[in-house]
DNA sequence: CGAAAACTGTTTATGCCGCACACTGTTTTG
DNA sequence: CAAAACAGTGTGCGGCATAAACAGTTTTCG
């Protein structure tokens, strides 16, 4: 019942089966030559080579020596895939409790650790963008952070936010990284550049932080400058509030 | 020479003097019916209406009578046409200079104006993802969000790294609305739910959190939530720096 | 034991998409 | 008045996700 039961949920079960693991295997056919595990992997391994975009069913068919549609009889959509894939990519959740520090070095532990994922798989900022439902890892993660500002005394509410600010900010500064390699850097700053020549006097700040050096490094270290700010803002707001005690 | 002179960049260039408006019209054959400007207008109200993936140059030909191909004699390609279309809903930079109050407030208005932009043309932020050439509204918006950083005596490095993280926060937050009502929160919460009944275990602080009334609303008020740790953050930045007395 | 059911992988086809290319017809310039 | 530059069209290519019908294999049940 628990597999097949609920069959109102239609194509949304049964993917959530598939990210779930919630599938019992059928016993009657023939056995099947390739997997979902397999499938997936091989799907990730495509984008972390040659991008999200060269993740097509065909190449990834061609990738197993099949033909196109036999991957439909592993998954039901190349959406469902992706969904697969995003959490299969996340892996098991972080392991904050054994980070030395306060809740301040497990929330920038886990950022650390978020980014580097982002950075390993670079498709990943592309393919989670938007409100998905999530999977089983995705989850994890979250729990995981959330347990830490729960446990650095936020209510509930603020963990919410704080979780979305923390998490915001990893995927914008993943996302100008990733982005920067794939355009070259110094491709990028000089069409800039050169429109600034021509048209510097509409943007007098950018062209005096350009002069000051703003620009010439591709931005320090700018996941621990955001990280510091934004930590230092959560600290104050834990000091300003009421009455509720640092949790344990 | 200005126009067609530099031919070594390519579509680059051509698309660049698009965006800039550096074109020279051709008197020799007939009057164009459409413009460029029409053809991009066009495409925001589909985007608008139906989202980005409904945009396609079919769709918007069709819009306007023409046949798929005549959209070629205005726009080198699509990838054009969507920097086009980004720079144009972007829009003339805000007024940040009549905004009352310090450099806070300033701030806080640019953010607020530009998740305003975020919400109108909900595509943006999909659009706008990866590390682009940007276009000079773009550009225009960047410089205004500089100018109080500067003014408030960040030196140049810290100005680029502070819009980063600011522009990052805009995003994520607009990335969280908009894709709540594509998939309705209810629908959202209720699949969360069902799986925390049968998986609960595995998530305590995710559990305890909604149980305490973390995710009974949509988020209260996250851009004003972040903003207000992350200007905290800046601020106390700003306060222990060596020697850089506030700008005005 | 044999038929039916369940399952795997293939073939074929549909309707999108961006876009290259060759074509016709129009307007202006020399 | 011819040549050049341009506007819009029609056709076609390769690629995409995926629906539907099909053949072959393995298990289950009467």
């Amino acid at each position: 019942m628990a597999a097949k039961g609920d069959k109102g949920g239609g194509d949304l079960a049964r993917g959530m089966d598939l990210l779930w693991g919630t599938a019992d295997r059928p016993s009657r056919g023939p056995k099947p030559s390739m997997s979902v595990e397999r499938i997936t992997g091989t799907a990730i391994e495509i984008a972390d080579a040659e991008g999200l975009a060269a993740v097509s069913m065909q190449r990834i068919a061609a990738a197993f020596g099949f033909t196109t549609m036999s991957l439909y009889r592993y998954v039901p959509s190349k959406a469902e895939l992706v969904a697969l894939m995003i959490d299969t990519a996340i892996g098991d959740r972080p392991d904050l409790e054994s980070v030395p520090g306060g809740w301040r070095d497990r929330l920038a532990d886990w950022a650390r650790q978020c980014l580097r994922l982002f950075v390993r798989h670079r498709w990943l900022i592309e393919a989670t963008g938007g409100h998905r439902i999530m999977g089983p890892n995705e989850l994890g993660w979250l729990d995981a952070a959330l347990a830490v500002l729960a446990d650095a005394g936020f209510p509930p509410v603020e963990q919410h936010d704080a979780f979305l600010l923390l998490n915001g900010h990893v995927r914008s500064v993943a996302q100008n990284m990733t982005g920067a390699d794939r355009l070259r850097v110094d491709e990028w700053s000089a069409a800039l550049g050169e429109r600034l020549r021509r048209h510097g006097d509409r943007y007098p700040a950018l062209v005096a932080a350009m002069r000051g050096g703003g620009y010439s490094q591709p931005a320090a270290e700018p996941l621990e400058f955001g990280l510091r700010c934004l930590l230092d803002g959560l600290e104050k707001l834990l000091a300003e509030a009421p009455g509720t005690p640092p949790g344990r």
